[in-house]
DNA sequence: GTATTTGTTCTAAATTTTAAAACAAATATG
DNA sequence: CATATTTGTTTTAAAATTTAGAACAAATAC
């Protein structure tokens, strides 16, 4: 559909969000706390590599840490290409959610 | 995910928009004029049909019109579960949206 | 050494999306 | 009337995406 899925939005929100954090397991956590549900790790790594493959996303492995099995992680970060589907995806979200008519019998259904 | 994917969620948004003409084929044309983009019908009745069968929507089939071509179509109208369901993507879209961090170096990436 | 923790990769099944052919039923027209 | 055209839905198979979870890897702890 040349539009972001909502999984695939949610990840580039992700990483947004988590800045210098974003790496697999941490969005894993970030995602199943904000939608309160719990993904499987492949639910989170499956879609990165492609967001990646597609040049929405770009990466880099760390050094590892001193912590108990603080292994090499693969940071995550937006390209612009990532940045400019994500206001993409936002036009059509707002636009699709503009100029609703009223539902009808005494209905205020979306209040947000 | 236990979330309306993004084309489940524009078509409940169609319904909602056309109102009293709901029905497949002017859903693929009020679609394809918000996205720019061309959907096959199968793109628009294969969804639509889901969420039918799912609860999200109810339908009614008229009678035929006089005119040209004018078969009998099938209405489509959210129901309450259906709103409730696009309230939820609303509420986790906005909660996703909101308090991003400055993405640094000088880009104020989206505007909207 | 073995256990435990953190992290990524792989893979197969389920689900969703998509395009397009098929089908159906209406009016228009010669 | 026969057939052409228009509007509309159904079907179907391929492609793409999502998902769960096993497998694998590499770190520290005991």
């Amino acid at each position: 559909m040349d539009i972001l899925s909502r999984m695939e939005e949610l990840i580039l929100l992700s990483v947004w969000k988590l800045q210098e954090e974003a790496y697999g397991l941490q969005i894993r956590t970030y995602l199943s706390e904000l939608l309160d549900h719990e993904f499987s790790v492949g639910a989170v790594y499956v879609p990165l590599k492609r967001l990646k493959k597609r040049g929405y996303l770009s990466s880099w492995d760390s050094e590892p840490t001193e912590e108990r099995g603080g292994r090499s992680k693969r940071f995550f970060k937006l390209t612009e290409k990532g940045v400019g589907a994500l206001q993409q995806v936002k036009t059509v979200h707002e636009t699709a959610w503009s100029d609703l008519p009223d539902l009808g019998f005494g209905w205020k259904p979306v209040r947000s």
